[in-house]
RNA sequence: GGGCGAUUGGCUCAGUGGUAGAGCGCCUCGUUCACACCGAGGAGGUCACUGGUUCGAACCCAGUAUCGCCCA
């Protein structure tokens, strides 16, 4: 028997016969509903995917044995950075919002993938040329998906899928922001906010990753009216210019004397206060630090709290601005501003450094080193802090209107869902925990939904902000670029007395945090919505808790006042041998396509069901290996099984089985039936599978090993009635443990079930234990145990005297614990046949605990080999 | 700096108070009888460390070390 060409055979037959296709006649309480991670179609598959959407399939095949109606569809996150990055390396092409929409386009590349296109060369297109070349690309990256989750085997209804740009996913994203904006919980605000200038986009607490980035302290001399110096080290002396104060600890003995004084700023004489703040570090450089407008997260605030005045020198391109401040009156201040004005901080650093060299208020020369500062994840210079105006969304970073009790709120819907592992809970408060600030969802990005909302213009031609023109839901989605508000012309479009459209998009988490919404069909089809929300299950990876998941459930709460799903499934990383994580940089990510093509899907299933939810697992082939063993098990112990005619016997008939050695078999199977399936429930795949496995083997190794003379029969007479035990435990044992390797193992349990069941196995109802104890009548499972121990010292008795394990014992005298004596008896005829010992007696020992020994024996001669 | 998780045979991992387990790898042997993508047998560990609780600790408590991650 062969696993090859399984996955074909039944992945076509499964889409054909809608195996897996929601009933959406069924009521909530008969449907478990799955949020299902939308995968990055842009970014590359990797064996993580495999991984943590296995764990997903083994959930919901489980469930829809259970009798549950499962909702499990697809989704695709195309929306975004990513995709934009991969269009313009893809097509050689740049968004320019600038120009006009070209019908036909026809981009200048096809294929290209990466390093071949420099963007120097790539060619500027509109906006609208630009997501459509998105979405054409997307398209392809999509099938490329789907063609991998087919083949996993993930039992996916395929025709429930969405994507996070489309038309429904951009009306649901927008009418839950306007509705956020309603009530309050959506708002726009001046603010400083993190900046990437490479992107030229503003980022959100979640997005920042801290990183060490190598700079130089730098000794710099304030100097107070008297002349004294000051000195600060600071590793950005191209934020002189733009200092408000000097900062130490209130109780740092060495600077109490200057609190409450003025020093003067080096090379542009401005006047600052030298202030006392808890969060200045006294070991730290200096211990006294210079705060500006703005160079870190702490100088926010300290402008916050200390009310310090707004004296921004850098612009949105990451150059200061050009045009000398007027804060800086002195001449030879503006004279020093203008040296640097228009320049990137790099250099402007070097022209100020010469200009504090050549006045002496530089001291000493700069000293390396490595300082922490804030990336946006997917960029590589260090973010910046720019005051710009920004939509924001509450998620308890702050108290104040809508925000009033929300952090306090979200905990408790934290302390409400379900985890699992349950510790993963404590990622979710450290985070909601320690937000500082709302949730800023404008991005200026292009390929996202938009922000849904217009700007009048007055008479004077200035946009007014404060009064957004709002679309109705009706019209949604809406891309106020192109559409016009009601009550306005296209021509009025940036005219006094008409409108302009909002530019910015929204930041892709605040459309996939909407994913239950989406999928569930949220005010577009309300009778699924309320047949699947609020969902059962949301399934992700343990980095994303703070930003997927998190997001999430703001939405969910602001929207409905509930959580969006009851149990929350966190995998773990896949690390490489050496326990590093996967990464592509790292040149060890395999690809998931050829995994499967090499080792059949049943056993990287196998592979990613031996790893516990929140367990970092290691990629590992030999974990493989094992599962594609037990799949061919799983085919030739049932072809051997259903040989004895335990097909034939029609529906087993528990009274049929009267054997002790049958009897104890099926208890011990019922044993099986009850400890996994309550590990299923408690979300623990991995514990289900040990148990079943484990019995599968013994069932193998040692019952059919017994059992297989009995079931043969004599032939084409009647059966006995010790016959007809054996195969009605057989059939019985291997019905219920297809069922129980089902989810695992989706493709061999199918291709058995087929030979001889009606019908999916995946349709067919997970086993209970009623019948299997029926049939077992109250016998001990313990026989099988006493009866595979007295077997494998028989086996053992050949094996040293290194003879075949089919050679005859001419008599044989075994010696049993004596509590275990009756036990082994009741199965001497079985041994007997299966160790080839007709005159097998068992003795019992007093002294012997545990395993039986061999007390007298004489093999025959060994055939000769020929 | 705070927190979470991990530390068990060469490797990957089970094992939440009662005489250390599995699979892989290794060694020995066998096999046209469901399975060579095989079967049988065997060797191999003072459960990271130090204390404590207990009749009894891999497991509970306190602390230490190392690794990974989250937050600041």
């Amino acid at each position: 028997m062969s696993l090859e060409g399984l996955e074909e055979r039944w992945g076509s037959a499964w889409h054909e016969q809608g195996t897996y296709s929601f009933d959406r006649t069924r009521t909530r309480d008969e449907v478990y509903s799955i949020d299902t991670p939308p995968p990055t179609v842009s970014g590359s598959l990797h064996v993580g995917h495999v991984f943590s959407y296995t764990h997903t399939d083994l959930v919901a095949r489980f469930q829809r044995m259970r009798g549950k109606e499962v909702f499990y569809p697809m989704g695709w996150d195309d929306n975004g950075l990513p995709t934009e990055r991969r269009v313009q390396n893809y097509y050689g092409v740049r968004c320019d919002p600038t120009l006009p929409y070209e019908p036909g386009y026809v981009p200048p590349h096809e294929g290209g993938e990466g390093k071949s296109i420099k963007a120097a060369d790539q060619v500027p297109i509109s906006r609208r040329n630009f997501v459509e070349l998105c979405e054409r690309l997307t398209v392809e990256d999509e099938q490329q998906f789907e063609a991998l989750w087919r083949r996993l085997g993930l039992s996916v209804d395929w025709s429930h899928h969405y994507q996070t740009i489309d038309a429904r996913s951009r009306a649901v994203a927008q009418k839950a922001f306007l509705r956020n904006l309603a009530r309050g919980e959506a708002y726009q605000a001046e603010a400083p906010g993190l900046w990437d200038v490479t992107f030229q986009t503003a980022v959100a607490q979640a997005e920042l990753e801290p990183r060490e980035y190598p700079g130089h302290f730098h000794r710099i001399a304030f100097h107070r009216p008297d002349g004294e110096a000051v000195h600060v080290e600071t590793t950005r002396p191209e934020l002189v210019p733009a200092v408000v104060a000097l900062i130490a600890h209130p109780d740092d003995e060495r600077y109490q004397h200057l609190f409450g004084t003025t020093v003067r700023s080096p090379l542009f004489d401005v006047e600052v206060p030298v202030l006392a703040h808890p969060m200045a570090e006294p070991d730290k450089g200096a211990g006294i630090a210079m705060c500006c407008t703005f160079g870190d997260l702490t100088d926010v605030q300290w402008w916050r709290e200390l009310q310090l005045p707004t004296r921004s020198v850098l612009s949105r391109d990451g150059r200061l601005v050009r045009e000398t401040p007027e804060w800086i009156d002195s001449e030879a201040g503006r004279a020093h501003y203008a040296e640097m004005a228009g320049k990137t901080t790099f250099s402007a650093r070097t022209a100020v450094v010469e200009a504090l060299r050549a006045s002496g208020d530089l001291d000493g020369e700069p000293t390396p080193t490595q300082r922490m500062a804030n990336f946006f994840e997917k960029g590589d210079k260090p973010l910046e802090i720019v005051t710009s105006r920004q939509w924001y969304v509450r998620n308890g970073g702050r108290s104040e209107g809508a925000g009033a009790g929300l952090r306090e709120a979200l905990l408790g819907r934290g302390q409400e869902l379900a985890f699992h592992p349950d510790f993963m809970r404590v990622r979710y408060e450290n985070w909601v925990g320690g937000l500082n600030g709302d949730w800023l969802i404008s991005r200026q990005r292009f390929f996202g939904v938009s922000i849904p909302l217009w700007y009048p213009v007055t008479a004077d031609g200035e946009v007014d902000h404060e009064h957004p023109i709002l679309p109705d839901e009706a019209v949604l989605p809406v891309d106020p670029s192109s559409d016009v508000p009601a009550g306005y012309t296209a021509d009025q479009r940036g005219e006094p007395g008409g409108f302009v459209g909002e530019a910015d998009v929204m930041d892709t988490w605040a459309t996939s945090s909407l994913s239950p919404q989406i999928a569930g069909g949220w005010e577009h089809d309300p009778d699924l919505f309320e047949r699947v929300f609020p969902m059962d299950l949301r399934p992700q990876g343990q980095d994303i808790i703070r930003t997927w998941l998190f997001s999430t459930v703001v939405r969910s709460h602001l929207e409905h006042g509930s959580l969006p799903w009851k149990h929350a499934a966190i995998s773990g990383w896949i690390l490489d041998p050496d326990r590093k994580k996967m990464s592509k940089s790292k040149g060890n990510v395999v690809t998931p396509m050829g995994l499967l093509e090499d080792h059949g899907s049943d056993a990287v299933r196998y592979w990613a069901a031996s790893a516990r939810l929140g367990t970092d697992a290691a990629f590992e082939v030999g974990q493989m290996k094992i599962g594609r063993r037990l799949a061919i098990k799983v085919l030739n112990a049932s072809k051997f099984a259903l040989g004895f005619g335990a097909a034939e016997a029609g529906t087993p008939e528990p009274s049929a089985v009267v054997e002790p050695l049958d009897r104890a078999m099926l208890a011990g199977l019922a044993e099986v039936v009850e400890k996994a399936t309550a590990a299923y429930e408690a979300y623990d795949h991995t514990r289900a599978l040990e148990l079943t496995e484990t019995f599968f083997w013994t069932f193998c190794d040692d019952y059919l090993e017994l059992v297989k003379d009995r079931a043969y029969g004599s032939g084409d007479v009647t059966p006995t009635e010790a016959t007809s035990s054996a195969r009605a435990a057989l059939a019985m044992a291997l019905d219920t443990l297809l069922r129980l390797l089902a989810p695992v193992l989706p493709f061999a349990t199918e291709e058995v079930w087929s030979w001889w069941r009606e019908g999916s196995v995946h349709r067919a109802p997970w086993p209970t234990s009623d019948l299997l104890r029926q049939a077992a009548a109250g016998t001990d499972s313990a026989h099988l145990e006493v009866a595979g121990r007295a077997l494998a010292t028989l086996r053992k008795v050949k094996s040293e005297a290194k003879v075949s394990m089919r050679t005859p014992f001419l008599r044989a005298t075994l010696a049993v614990p004596e509590t275990r004596l009756a036990l082994a008896e009741a199965t001497l005829a079985d041994l007997r046949s299966a160790g080839r010992a007709p005159t097998l007696t068992l003795v019992d020992d007093p002294g012997l605990t545990d395993a039986p020994q061999m007390q007298d024996h004489e093999l025959a001669a060994p055939e000769p080999k020929g």
